[in-house]
DNA sequence: CAGGGCGGAACCGTATGCAGAATGCTTTAA
DNA sequence: TTAAAGCATTCTGCATACGGTTCCGCCCTG
């Protein structure tokens, strides 16, 4: 049993779903692919016991599937399956802002407020490259407040799933300036506890993310079929 | 390669999870019971290997979790968890239902209607041990209208872990005959098309039915306590 | 030339074996 | 009598072995 740097326990099966997760995040592995057993363990110099548990995992969240004839493939995201993720996180962000609204300490705040700050610093320094990691961080640190671990658990999977789309947003001006406002009146409507508003600030806010999305990928498909 | 009735593949893996996954609901397994890989296979009569898929599974699905030393216990839901999770469902089933009042046809309202009279027969004749069924039924057409499959496998995720406590509300006549008018509520509404009034129902609906558990665990808390 | 059948390689599902870690019990010494 | 140390047992994590099925290419036949 090998410990990792903080000194727990990690078996070889979590650190190659790790590492697959992020290769298909990263799209290492192309969607569609077909993922073999032995190529793979291989690959990762391990053998096929630890990878068969981590590509068990992958398909209970729906990151491969299985094909009729037995083996995985990497799951492919159907422009339908994009915009129902961005759907669902829509309701269930805006809920965790609004339990964050009613539950939070007040000295919960400050951080929050703080990477606010460095959002709008980024912003206007140009640092678009910094701004999805702040992003996720003033989300992250808004979610934490709804003191509901089962519910920020399902966000980050859903989040994780379309994290590749959630990264062209930040990338148009546009977006990102207004993602910085919606942020700024977040914190406001926090201050206040007013947990209806809070909860209308981030449905609304997603649903601005999907929409940019949307109008990526349209774009795409317009230049593919051109 | 062993086939089913329908002529499906079905992996010893997935065979066992169902089973596993069934024994916990029923309680077959007492929460917080520890697993032991050699007793189970035996027991089932097949390799570790199987019965390993199985356990990571069960474990991404919070159905049991992994103990520092090694090897897995069954989860044990407290009092918190299990509102957490009727609050999550809230929303996501309120959701589905206003996808289902925009999204479904008008044909889709037949079967729809006769399983909630079928609902209303049974709670005049006090064939109460069929309701849960049937009321699972109607929940069942509700959210497959909302024609996301996503959402729906979530939904039903949240509702199978808390199975067993859903089961005590309909035993409660007064809930019962709630839930019947409320269904018949979400009828009228969904014909309308009344998006926001179908969620506004399926979410209160869902919070009665939260009352009613948290009512009854109180109650047994107290009687185990005296 | 096309279609069907056959053979072999590839791959998956399952079983088993082995080494190291954890747990519990026994024994011994203070 | 109690506490600690050591030993044996148990169990997990990983590797490997094996049988069966599927898939692909090639050849043969019409």
């Amino acid at each position: 049993m090998k410990l990792n740097a903080i000194g727990e326990r990690k078996s070889l099966g979590e650190d190659v779903y790790d590492h697959l997760k992020q290769a298909i995040i990263d799209q290492d592995i192309e969607p569609g692919a077909r993922l073999v057993e032995n190529r793979i363990a291989q690959m990762l110099g391990i053998s096929r016991t630890p990878l068969r548990e981590a590509l068990h995992k992958l398909e209970r969240e729906d990151w491969i599937e299985k094909v009729p004839s037995g083996g995985f493939k990497v799951m492919t995201l159907s422009r339908e399956d994009i915009e129902e993720t961005f759907g669902i996180r829509s309701v269930l962000e805006a809920y965790a802002a609004r339990l964050a609204a009613e539950k939070h300490r007040s000295s919960d705040l400050i951080p929050l407020e703080k990477v606010m700050k460095k959002f709008q610093e980024c912003l206007e320094k140009k640092q678009t490259a910094r701004l999805p990691e702040i992003n996720t961080q003033f989300h992250d640190l808004l979610y934490a407040m709804s003191d509901s671990p089962r519910l920020i658990k399902m966000i980050n999977q859903l989040r994780a799933q379309i994290s590749r789309y959630r990264q062209i947003i930040l990338k148009q001006a546009a977006y990102a300036a207004a993602s910085c406002q919606d942020h700024a009146d977040m914190l406001t409507a926090m201050r206040q506890r007013d947990a209806n508003r809070v909860e209308d600030l981030v449905r609304a806010h997603i649903l601005k993310g999907k929409q940019a999305v949307i109008h990526r990928i349209k774009e795409e498909d317009a230049r593919k079929s051109a």
